[in-house]
DNA sequence: ATGAAAGCGCTAACAC
DNA sequence: GTGTTAGCGCTTTCAT
């Protein structure tokens, strides 16, 4: 067995109570005492059975983080923020992967809440009233998505849709698709709102709404035809792993990024400049959103006040790349043909 | 306060041993009060307290996976498969990322030691003294790494190097290069140790030894410029990212792969089949690996016999895709000039 | 400033 | 088969 706190007590002569608060709240121990304490407990190799003290405190000194693939490489930067702020305050982290099925997430959370004092949650899928229902368990933060009434974590989506959008059309792109993600996933409805809002904002540009498809390299696939058929120079696709998908159809077809087609997209994961073309992409800090979920959950957990306001949307930023590039001199002369009055706004595709 | 075992007892009127026999060990408890304490904890949403447990069994149902970087998929892969195995064996996982520093690695696993029953270490850096060392404080199973004396799960990585090899010769190639992982590696070494062997085997072969470079795509740029003043028309990079990082340097310095020259590589990360050319890579199933070490690890934590052999080593896959062509007919004739009397064996490089 | 004692929620002897 | 009791290692009143 390890070594307790009763064997230090007996080791320096002195009480378990004055071991305890030697190590705990030493300003509540004589100088001298403390100092013999301490010694003898480092000596003794002694480490406190975190176990125990929650069990009489209340609190376990461990956060949940459930996400929903592991081996998708944007959750492991999240849990790679997450875990390094949590390590640095003490407490330890439980990870529970749901994979992307709401009903095992719900049970992960479940099966976790008891044992942290709080969950950070990346739940795509799950519907508001699953996770309210979860959030009366355990204190709970939100990333990458808002529920009226609970903390979350988000990126500037429409920010980043936005940015997307200028850097193409100062490339001369008039016709753009948006290539949509899964329609229950709350960051692609965003970026179809910024995507039309930036529509209804610039009437000249006809703008084609793709989708949904699946957030992965075949849904990309899946969307190249789509987008060639729609007669865009330029595709705005959901993510990085579509925007690789929809390149690999291009060349397919015969045609190149950027040439014949500019590709953007959203994530910026390493892959995207390790790749020809490198991705024009928006970057997401996710590292700094891990640490800053611990950072809103742990001021939940402890009462303590909210330095920051509720649910800010951190900044992103457009990394260009080679994906994009000016617009084909064909669709240039194409759309020169089209009448500024006749061009229309939004499009929408089914 | 959440509902004890104590609550249910009241509302069913047994003691409260009887609730923990009748939740823990049914087969003790009389068939009725088992069912009216069961149903009675059921509707009162009654869950154990696993610390408390934990206090008195001194096992705490949880187990601890430390990895050099959560953001690397090949470990996110790990990961997912250890979470799996690990919930349907009742056990919570607790996740340590190392950022690839031996220091932390030993601080992160000495702090989840004592909350664990055990732990998964991915350590690709850290010193074998170290890792006994740890290894002291609670039972651990190493990944992709063997050491004396400890339990560990490895992939067959001289297999994997055979099979690329044989695919490559297959195809003509007579100057192969094996581009290097860190040195300090210890499935790197091994696949160095596999590609002197394989030479030594076949003396018609002139193998270069290039390297050793960092794991990543940079590494893989600075490999290729040696790689072609070799004269080899194949490479063997240590890994996905490394051949990533050959192809974009000689598509830079306009060569093409595999046209002038063929690249295979370690790992098969997700990315490998969106790429183009998509890559010839041996697959590691690194989700199967996590859950064999949750199984191992529970075997040594529970006593129990080892069905499988000790550090077996998992089977692996080469992946035949684009990277990979028939030798170029200009090395093809150079290869002919040299008279197969004069051919050598390995032939180092720094 | 320090010690004694009472538990936190649960399991494991030990009685009945 | 079920109840009683004694802790697991620790914090926290409450005395002193």
């Amino acid at each position: 067995m390890a070594v307790t706190i009763r064997d230090v007590a007996k080791a320096t002569g002195v009480s378990i109570s004055t071991v305890s608060r030697a190590l705990a709240t030493p300003e509540q121990v004589a100088e001298p005492t403390r100092l013999l304490v301490q010694q003898a407990a480092r000596e003794m190799g002694y480490r406190p059975n975190r176990a125990a003290r929650g069990l009489i405190t209340g609190r376990t000194a461990c956060i949940g983080l459930v996400v929903p693939d592991l081996e998708n490489p944007f959750f492991g930067s999240i849990g790679k923020g997450v875990q390094d702020r949590a390590r640095s305050a003490g407490y330890a982290v439980f990870i529970g992967d749901s994979g992307e099925d709401p009903t095992l997430e719900a049970e992960v959370v479940r099966s976790i809440a008891k044992q942290v004092d709080g969950v950070i949650l990346c739940s795509a899928r799950g519907t508001d009233e699953t996770i309210l229902e979860l959030a009366g368990d355990t204190p709970v933060v939100l990333v990458n998505r808002s529920i009226e009434g609970l903390e979350s974590i988000n990126f500037d989506n429409a920010a980043g849709l936005r940015a997307i959008m200028q850097h193409l059309v100062a490339l001369g792109h008039t016709t753009i698709a948006y290539a949509a993600g899964p329609a229950n996933s709350w960051s692609s409805r965003r970026r179809t709102e910024a995507f039309r809002a930036f529509g209804e904002a610039a009437p000249a540009l006809t703008l084609v709404e793709l989708g949904d498809f699946p957030p992965v390299f075949d849904g990309g696939v899946r969307a190249a035809d789509l987008a060639i058929a729609s007669g865009a120079t330029a595709v705005v696709a959901y993510n990085d792993l579509m925007a690789l998908g929809l390149i690999d159809r291009l060349r397919q077809r015969g045609m190149r990024a950027p040439d014949d087609m500019s590709i953007a997209s959203f994530d910026n994961v390493a892959v995207s400049a390790m790749v020809w073309p490198k991705l024009t992409t928006v970057d997401f800090p996710r590292v700094q959103m891990g640490r800053a979920c611990v950072d809103t959950l742990l001021d939940l957990v402890l009462g303590r006040p909210h330095a920051a306001p509720r649910t800010p949307e951190l900044p992103v930023e457009l990394v260009v790349r080679q994906s994009t590039g000016v617009a084909p001199a064909s669709a240039a002369i194409r759309g020169a043909d089209i009448p500024a009055a006749t061009s229309m706004g939004a499009v929408t595709t089914p």
